[in-house]
DNA sequence: CGTCTTCTTGATAGTATTCAATCCTCGTGG
DNA sequence: CCACGAGGATTGAATACTATCAAGAAGACG
């Protein structure tokens, strides 16, 4: 296994991570919400010396759980996934990320978690080992991490009371309206909601299993809250029946 | 509900919340682990400035999630659990903390989770709006907040994986896996633990029922892992068992 | 257009919950 | 000092929700 992950690390990338230019077209979009948000252009421009970017495939691991960390990432574009796994191959997804969100942080010497691109995606990294270095360069950007991963913690101690006190109902309308929520962000109509995870994924997200996933989505579109369009997309019929869902009020 | 919490901040404090000299005679045992770890004479006289100590017996709510956050906390003795409710009474512990943990971070307008006490405790606290002001005093500690914050994020990552992906026979493994490690930090044995929380608290920090770790309790005991010594307290007779039970090994 | 993968649906089984009763512990008061 | 009462913990029986096993349908892709 360690082995895989060194080879991975050795022929792989420059495969798997095409690299791109600084100068970064995208980054306009998310420019309010993401780590380099509310910067001055002195501060951006200092920020930039550390920064590089990457566009990564769909379906491919960034890092692995237990890697020495290499880099803190900024998701520009597309949605990647974190999990954990247990030896016997139970695997948890503890996030989907979208545009904005930062994911690599690390205390111990190794990553936590697995990173893989759900999506294509454009990401920005920072070297670990650099990190002090661009905090002292620009303080307000160790304010913006902190700020982010106490979003993260938030998010993470929600998704603990989903995880164990909802009913597989209640765990499928919250994650709609968790993707929702972040679609309408990205200034997208929050009632069409594109879901390019697996079910599995979902699955995994949820700790539930595929075939109960597959079920309560089938379900929901009986009872008239959802209207799947594929299974990639589907359109939210009745936005205050699943949030009413979700929050566990009806 | 509003009402109540209103009237317990109006009344309540003096009688809940014994305030204790800056002076600090506790404060020794978690100095290298605790948010005042690693000050230098000068930035600890400094950091003194903006604390406060306060001592709450158990069982005592601190604040409940919503109420705006007035102050930081760091647990100096005593154990304290964390959690969030559902509008229909489901609780889920989102953690049990031990001295040196931090808690009370929060970013919106109010604390996301609920705060009590479950043994009597002796708490360090800095007034929220204060905080910026500390950590420009004392700009170490802003880093070291930031790292405690990162611990607590990966805490609960761990727990969305026992939630999500164990049965109740290795959430109640991994629970006491926890609990042996926190006392062997504090110097104790770590195969002698002490449970001061409730089987109610338990199960809903690990998405049960009280009857369910009851039984999970009993069964582990026919087993040979553990030995109860009454309710509150137990044993490890097996603490490689236990343990490859908690990371589902076996 | 056929194959492969993913998703959906169906039948059955199992783990944890629910409902109910008993037991135990501990604090209280006689 | 011991009996009593109350709340929490344990145990038992039945139910329910979700998982597992198995098969079929729907897309995706070459």
């Amino acid at each position: 296994m360690p082995m895989d992950a060194a080879l991975d690390r050795q022929h792989g990338e420059a495969d798997r991570f095409a690299c791109v230019t600084p100068s970064c077209e995208h980054c306009e979009a998310v420019k309010d919400v993401a780590i380099c948000g509310r910067l001055s252009a002195d501060e951006f421009s200092r920020f930039t010396l550390y920064r590089s970017q990457v566009i990564v495939s769909a379906e491919t691991t960034i890092f692995r759980e237990g890697d020495p960390p290499e880099f803190l990432y900024s998701l520009t574009i597309g949605i990647i996934s974190l999990y954990k796994l247990l030896p016997d191959g139970r695997r948890q997804v503890i996030g989907f990320l979208f545009p904005g969100d930062v994911f690599g942080l690390s205390l111990d010497a190794g990553y936590s978690y697995s990173a893989e691109t759900v999506t294509q995606a454009v990401l920005c990294r920072f070297p670990s080992r650099r990190i002090e270095d661009l905090y002292e360069d620009v303080p307000r950007l160790e304010k913006r991490v902190f700020e982010l991963a106490l979003k993260s913690l938030a998010s993470a101690q929600e998704q603990m009371l989903t995880l164990g006190r909802k009913t597989a109902r209640e765990k499928i309308a919250t994650f709609l309206m968790m993707v929702s929520r972040r679609t309408q962000e990205r200034g997208l109509p929050a009632s069409l909601i594109h879901l390019p995870m697996s079910r599995t994924a979902i699955a995994d997200y949820l700790g539930l299993t595929i075939e109960t996933v597959s079920r309560t989505f089938t379900q929901l579109k009986k009872d008239g809250l959802i209207d799947p369009r594929g299974a990639q997309a589907l359109a939210i019929r009745d936005m205050s029946g699943l949030k009413a869902l979700a929050e566990c009020l009806g």
